[in-house]
RNA sequence: GGGCAGGUAGAUCAGUUGGAAGAUCGCUACCUUGGCAUGGUAGAGGCCGGGGGUUCAAAUCCCCCCCUGUCCA
């Protein structure tokens, strides 16, 4: 915060409009209101929660006539209105999601890069955020997914839309004019704001006890060299859309007021009627607690029942349930948006917090004892927002899908738990579990103490900070964060710009081009047609006055072309340029055949099926999508079949360059398949009536040019996430004919016609499997009577009859020595000298002498080593030449060692 | 992206300081019964996830990879 904040906020509308600058006598902050009546700040805790039961705003609004109201009060005065963004934030790379209406600005237009859609503009965007989940239910005004209300207008030089002075007056009629409260109530507190490298003065507006909304001035960037002011101001409010709904219905928590008819049908299910003043002085006491560890919880609790005067445990019993229907309403609703928005619930990425939502949705609805399965929920949630968001009906029973599969998932990990745990405190005889272990069965297993306990006939002692630890634990575990342009710092600032021909003409494979720059070894033309690698597309090869072009890179708007030699290129000098026609046609059929395959991928399995990643080679090509499991082999079997249709169809392929607004009004956000896309003018590649995409690359002009595409096998890379491999063209057609020849060849291996290879291979293993049990069987018999006749011409060593003998070829001496020593009274001294030394020293149960040292004795003479246990000991090593000379004197060493017994 | 826990018979899992791979359920055949549940007997079924290394000897110890689960960002 610099020194001078204070002159941040001379705001001529405060001046002229008769506001005083107060300090709040609790906290210390300074504010800005009309009139005397109200000396604090206004926010929690320094002011009580006053509304409830009592609102100030005109009338009770459902959210979605707050949403109305809002948008269209900016949109009277002069604000375009812009559809919600997505909660993925795709167009961004630093974040999962969308956490504020700002974001939806970054980078692209807060660079300069891409014009707002409007400016100023008005949004009501959809966000998540996950950081206060756990207050989720409890404080009365915390949620996973809410609406960011906001008015923004982008202000550069010369083109100043409106800054502090506008914004702080139409914040303030909005209030009082279009919602009717008093205007001395409105409370408005000098703050700063930080974030993502810029920085301003911010106001609080306060109502009633609550935040209302932020108004962030942004007009500083932080750099490492000091606070400098920004090119481009920008005005960023942000008001949450459930907060003024709530505080216009006065009710005790926010969550009836936004969740209305859900939380009454959950209450109805379960057989609930919530005890209202209960609620009301759980929330008032919430709103002025920070709440961290299980230990606030409870603070909170016992503070709400002291008040009410009201026992502890009965003040849980009206409570409790209560908290469990909110979390029940707000994830559900959290879901409908992820899912809806492209989420698949997994273990890594963004997908783990829809998996999170899921579990933790069902732990409460599990406390709730409902029947219902959360999809319902989510599908209630659905229909209640559909009419205001009707992508939801689109997509309604995909994420009802993608919920009941994650619903059989968390079953499957519990059944897993039960078994785990059980295992874990069958050696404790009822002493409480340990935490280090309550800590890994929550970490490694997804177990929690409470499901622990539920599993367990131990106590199970749930220290207070238990989350804390977890915490802990992955603490210092490093993250690495994603360089922007990892090339770009390599190269200078100021290359020349190259002419792009490939884009005005794929079909060009000779040309001429004039040599303007040699930089880092790599050659610029003034332009050309070799495709750079980009979008996962590998780069073009060829030849430059007959030296060869090993490889082509684009960093920001030049294309370097790498050569085998570049000595005698001289700047300014005509060059002849000849692409390598053959790979560069098979790169075009693969980059057309990844966006046919995406396009079927989705109808086949679903919306929820993005494209995550991909890469293009000559051989090969493959296309990694977003779904839950595996393909079958009969689902791979209909991809390929659909594909090679589609081929057939003949469909053309439309590439236009568009205005980014134009492209995402008319094929939505599903464009941006291959990440982010900067820029004001996008290209898009229309695959008609298949597949639409922002898409850098070169392709085919009609579906029927990329030929045969073979689906090659589909394989789970992370939870989540399929690769799809595929061939296509003469690449699918090389393979087929490896194919047809790996098949022919082991036809001939196996003396059969190729029609019968399947049926002769599975005999031909049955068989082999079959001789070697013959085999096994013969050997058993072969030392049965080899151990008789051995015996019969044994000597006797005490009581015992001792048999030495190097094994032949074909016997073995492990199987010889076991069978001896399973007569009774037998010494057995078993050697081997080939394949390597092994020897084996064993006696039978009812025979007294230590095997062990006998063996080390004789291994002595080879120069191995070996151990063992008393009744049957192994060695091996050293030379084998030797083993007659040491079974010769075996008998004397048994002899020795039987009689020191 | 990182951490942790796992991968042994069709299924669920044991497997001690490294020393010849096990249990239970299921499966097959036979016996018992009028028939079934059951009971009895016998049997089949294992690259101990893959590859390297250490060792006379690795399911077991070390390294790399693959697969599954889970937590965190």
């Amino acid at each position: 915060m610099p020194s001078d904040f204070a002159s941040e906020f001379q705001i001529d509308f405060f001046k002229d409009n008769g506001f005083i600058r107060k300090i709040c006598p609790k906290c210390g902050r300074a504010f800005w209101s009309q009139g005397d009546d109200w000396p604090t700040c206004g926010e929690s805790p320094c002011e009580e929660y006053s509304f409830i039961n009592n609102s100030p705003i005109k009338r009770p609004y459902t959210n979605h006539e707050m949403r109305e109201e809002y948008l269209s009060f900016f949109e009277e005065r002069g604000h375009g209105r812009v559809r919600r963004y997505p909660i993925v934030a795709r167009w961004r790379n630093d974040v999962f999601f969308t956490q504020a209406s700002i974001y939806d600005f970054q980078p692209w237009v807060l660079n300069g890069v891409v014009e707002p859609p409007y400016n100023p503009l008005t949004i009501s965007q959809t966000c998540v955020r996950f950081n206060d989940i756990d207050n989720v239910g409890r404080t009365g005004r915390h949620y996973t997914f809410f609406e960011m209300l906001a008015h923004h207008a982008f202000n550069k030089p010369g083109k100043e839309i409106y800054f502090k002075d506008r914004t702080v007056e139409l914040c303030h009629e909005f209030y009082t004019q279009r919602l009717g409260v008093q205007k001395e109530r409105m409370r408005y507190v000098e703050e700063w704001w930080e974030g993502g490298g810029n920085s301003g003065p911010c106001v609080e507006v306060i109502l009633e006890g609550v935040e209302l909304a932020t108004l962030v001035f942004m007009q500083y960037r932080e750099t490492p060299a000091g606070r400098v002011p920004m090119d481009m101001t920008v005005v960023d409010t942000g008001y949450g859309l459930e907060r003024s709904t709530w505080i216009s219905q006065g009710t005790p928590s926010a969550y009836e007021a936004v969740f209305g008819p859900v939380v009454q049908g959950i209450q109805k299910e379960v057989g609930i009627r919530p005890d209202a003043r209960a609620l009301e002085a759980y929330s008032k006491v919430a709103g002025a607690m920070n709440m961290k560890t299980a230990a606030d919880v409870r603070a909170l609790r016992e503070t709400t029942a002291e008040r009410l005067g009201m026992p502890y445990e009965e003040l849980l019993q009206s409570i409790v349930p209560m908290e469990n229907i909110y979390v029940v309403c707000d994830h559900a609703r959290a879901l409908a948006f992820m899912l809806n928005d492209g989420v698949v619930p997994s273990n890594v990425r963004e997908g783990y917090f829809a998996r999170m939502l899921v579990r933790r949705g069902l732990r409460a609805m599990h406390n709730l004892n409902m029947t219902s399965t959360l999809a319902d929920i989510v599908g209630q949630q659905i229909d209640y927002f559909s009419p205001h968001f009707p992508e939801l009906i689109e997509n309604r029973e995909d994420i009802m899908d993608l919920v009941n599969v994650e619903e059989k998932r968390y079953y499957e990990t519990l059944d897993r738990g039960r078994s785990i745990v059980q295992r874990a405190t069958k050696g404790l005889k009822g002493k409480p579990i340990s935490t280090p272990q309550l800590i890994e069965l929550y970490d490694s297993h997804g177990l929690n103490p409470e499901i622990v306990q539920e599993f367990s006939d131990v106590p199970v002692e749930i220290p207070d900070a238990f989350y804390q630890m977890v915490a802990k634990k992955h603490e210092e575990e490093a993250s690495a964060t994603e360089e922007d342009c990892p090339k770009c710092e390599e190269y200078p600032q100021d290359m020349p710009e190259t002419e792009l021909g490939y884009y005005e003409d794929p079909e060009v494979m000779s040309f001429q081009a004039t040599v303007v720059a040699v930089i880092n070894g790599a050659v610029v033309l003034d332009r050309t047609y070799f495709y750079p690698e980009g979008g996962g597309q590998e780069a073009d090869y060829g030849t430059m006055d007959g030296r060869e072009v090993k490889d082509v890179q684009k960093v920001r708007t030049t294309v370097l072309h790498s050569l085998d030699n570049i000595d005698g290129i001289k700047i300014g000098q005509t060059i002849t340029c000849a692409i390598n026609e053959a790979r560069r046609r098979q790169l075009m059929r693969h980059h057309t055949a990844a966006h046919i395959i995406n396009g079927t991928a989705r109808r086949m399995l679903g919306n929820h099926v993005w494209q995550s990643g991909a890469h293009k080679s000559v051989d090969e090509a493959r296309l990694d999508i977003t779904h839950y499991e595996n393909l079958s082999e009969q689902q791979r079997e209909e991809l390929e079949r659909r594909c090679n249709e589609l081929v057939l169809e003949d469909h053309p392929v439309e590439i236009k360059f568009m205005p980014r607004d134009e492209a995402e009004a008319k094929f939505g956000f599903r464009l941006y398949q291959g990440g982010v896309v900067p820029g004001k003018i996008i290209r898009v590649v229309n695959t008609v009536g298949v597949d639409v995409e922002a898409c850098g690359g070169l392709h085919c002009s009609r579906t029927s040019r990329v030929g045969p595409i073979r689906i090659l096998r589909t394989k789970r890379i992370q939870d989540g996430v399929v690769r799809i491999e595929y061939s296509a063209g003469l690449a699918a057609v090389a393979g087929m004919q490896s194919d047809k020849a790996c098949v022919d060849q082991l036809a001939e291996c196996m003396m059969v016609p190729r029609e019968t290879v399947v049926p002769a291979a599975v005999r031909m293993v049955a068989d082999l499997k079959e001789e070697r049990k013959r085999i096994d069987s013969m050997i058993a018999r072969l030392n049965d009577s080899q151990a008789d006749a051995l015996l019969a011409k044994a000597e006797i060593v005490g009581d015992a009859r001792l048999v030495v003998r190097q094994a032949e070829e074909g016997e073995d001496a492990t199987s010889l020595a076991t069978t001896l020593i399973s007569r009774p009274g037998v010494i057995a001294v078993i050697g081997s000298a080939v394949p390597s030394v092994k020897l084996i020293v064993g006696r039978s149960q009812d025979v007294a002498l230590d095997s062990r040292p006998v063996l080390r004795e004789i291994m002595k003479l080879i120069g191995g080593g070996g151990g063992g246990k008393p009744d049957l000991a192994q060695g091996g090593g050293g030379d084998p030449s030797k083993m007659p000379q040491a079974l010769a004197e075996a008998t004397a060493i048994v002899r020795a060692a039987a009689a020191a017994q």
